[in-house]
DNA sequence: CGGTTCTTGCTGCGGCGCAACATCAAAATT
DNA sequence: AATTTTGATGTTGCGCCGCAGCAAGAACCG
């Protein structure tokens, strides 16, 4: 353990505080230097995502939106959106729902969810190796990829551990 | 191409009347041999599948279940709950639609599915050397593995040659 | 300032997925 | 055969998911 782990899945008792204000200001970095507005709704569903660290779904966020009067879900979803086109929040199909991302990717490489079954926490792991295999997997059937989910439910470290 | 291709994705002129039947009979055998009932209902939702080779949504089954009156959608989810936990349809989570699967598979070997963008066709590759290097991932985050989903969206074979 | 572009609000709708309960049929038991 | 037990289906109802289409407002640009 560990130090693997931690960057996978972050300690319950890591420091929630900066990891979301570093990753606020990269996305304040990211718009800025693509002359894209960061409005107060897409803010705000960033900030819902980066506190809670586990998947949420689009009308959990609504609920999550503090201030003022709950939106409509089709704002929630535009703004969900904008961030995916951005690379900064995915979409966890097995579950209808989204997380904030941290990392940054290559391009259009595999990403791997780890979504643990008990906490539900979801963790990004490098797709590394796997990505070649699949590539070569496609060739043999012909098909041309494009982008490839992979989705892997479990047990997290921190679960495992009791 | 293609003896390899023709596997993963049936050629739009195959012989599906033989395809299907001989998944079908592989239902009965199975059922028969675990002592669960090959009901009407599950029946006619399998071949429903069968007969489309592409997912369907569960309300799409419903409208194709020819006979008699319109089933409710709860009977059609059961029906298709069925076949999963029997391992003879898939769940595509990226479309909330399912498959009829006619490979057996090993155990709780990983599945890729190959979804078409263009004609919707799905094939399933093997997970081969992917497995590996995903469960390599997983140790090294700490995760303890289930089912692993692999979707990969993409062109088929057969869209690709126009 | 006026026009373009982008973002949000509003209305409405259809698909998805299942819980809870009642009913009915098949299988097992006496 | 009658009864009990098990399993499958039908019925009702509900909440979440996701977006189209249009109108209104805000930011940017010449």
């Amino acid at each position: 353990m560990t130090s693997k782990a931690q960057t996978v899945f972050p300690a319950p008792d890591h420091d929630h505080g900066s990891c979301t204000s570093s990753a606020l200001a990269h996305a304040e970095r990211l718009c800025a230097a693509r002359g894209q507005r960061l409005t107060q709704m897409r803010r705000q569903v960033l900030e819902a995502l980066l506190a809670s660290h586990k998947p949420l779904g689009a009308y959990e966020i609504m609920d999550r939106l503090g201030s003022k009067r709950r939106p409509a879900p089709i704002s929630v979803y535009r703004a969900l959106d904008f961030w995916r086109e951005n690379g900064l929040v995915h979409r966890i199909e097995s579950r209808n729902s989204f997380v904030a991302c941290v990392h940054s990717h290559a391009g259009n490489d595999p990403i791997v969810f780890l979504i643990c079954e008990q906490c539900g926490a979801v963790g990004e792991a490098p797709g590394g190796a796997a990505t070649d295999s699949l590539k070569a997997s496609c060739r043999a059937a012909g098909f041309t990829p494009k982008s490839p989910v992979i989705e892997i439910t479990g047990i997290c470290s921190h679960c495992r551990q009791h």
